[in-house]
DNA sequence: CCTAAGTCAAACATGGGTGTTTGAGTTGTA
DNA sequence: TACAACTCAAACACCCATGTTTGACTTAGG
């Protein structure tokens, strides 16, 4: 006669461990190539398919758990972030520290992109932009960026950059080591201020 | 008794216009998704499945047609841009005449990236790309434009931003008939030489 | 007008990814 | 120790895209 007994919910440790390996392994796998397979990130977590369907009942829940993830630990590095100052060099700070998350970030929210609702892509594309698009705005109101673009544009330049960045690293033209600075110069060149006239 | 006969080469008018509404439905699908379906081009050019497969053999060899007939039509686009007189205002006209198919371009090579050998890719890549390296570089010759950077970065960017603006059309974040003055306005900020200090 | 060329729908074979079931073997934990 | 939770390989059903075959049909063009 079972009195009280185990939570339904609670989860045995190894399992626990293993829905862990999962994300990290779909992590990296979506983030070098959005098509990978359930049995691609099974194998990378070192476990049967099978189990992975223990933890996640379909491939769109799992890409779901990442991009929760991804972004949860994303929000938690850039949190960490000083924003205060000059907003150039508080920009500078933001992609140093975190330009290789960002783009992994958004590496996997691309390979969400045939799996999860666009109203769904939408939000969580929205929410850890939050924190750039305060940023700019105040550069912006500072006179030291350019206002004669809208702030979603600057945004969305920016994230292409990254994007771009990565791409280059990817196919050998860029050394890893050099990115960071030349992200830095071209999003700085970017929001910069025409010289009217 | 067949004399001459027609041509074993030759075909029928019918047959060759067939060719050509595959081609730009091809193109046309494509350029919008990179996951379009054999299915999808054929009913897209009002054909059959078996019609399609009549003409092209196979998917990868559909795929290398379409992306030699946009190059062949994109290089003949560009070829008719004056190139010559201030970069800057070069850049503005190559831009105007011409972003809206150079992202087109882009989009469908990203939908043979996975068909396509890396080679023949990156030949395909690199080949349409040096007439804006030619004139980029000259107008860092001219110090006109910023030599802080690698010139492929400049390139990279510079086909990131148009691939972003297409997607912020695509989102409804903007205007298509915005997109041309607000590129170039990105772009030209983004060559130019930054204030020393 | 006749014929070869071309088109098409339907049906088939194939391959690959998803998701499920089974049944036997492990391992955490009480 | 003993039981429940967990894992796993193998095999399954399913879907979807590719590519092929067939056989009847339309049509271009000599």
């Amino acid at each position: 006669m079972p009195v009280h007994g185990p939570r339904p919910t609670a989860k045995r440790a190894d399992a626990m461990r293993n829905v862990e390996s999962i994300l990290d392994a779909a992590i990296t796998c979506l983030g070098n190539r959005p098509n990978a397979t359930m049995a691609d990130i099974a194998k990378e977590a070192g476990l049967g398919r099978v189990t992975l369907y223990g933890h996640f009942a379909s491939r769109p829940e799992l890409i779901d758990a990442v991009v929760a993830r991804v972004i949860e630990h994303g929000e938690q590095t850039l949190s960490s972030v000083d924003l205060d100052g000059d907003p150039r060099e508080a920009l500078t700070r933001l992609i140093h520290s975190s330009w290789r998350l960002v783009d992994q970030a958004r590496s996997i929210i691309a390979a969400a992109q045939d799996e999860l609702s666009p109203a769904r892509i939408r939000q969580l594309h929205a929410d850890p932009a939050r924190r750039v698009e305060a940023l700019i705005r105040r550069g912006c109101d500072e006179g030291l960026f350019r206002t004669d673009m809208p702030i979603s544009w600057l945004i969305a330049v920016l994230q292409q950059i990254l994007h771009g960045a990565s791409a280059e690293i990817a196919s050998g033209r860029l050394d890893p080591a050099d990115a960071p600075e030349l992200i830095v110069s071209t999003v700085l060149g970017l929001l910069n201020p025409p010289d009217v006239g």
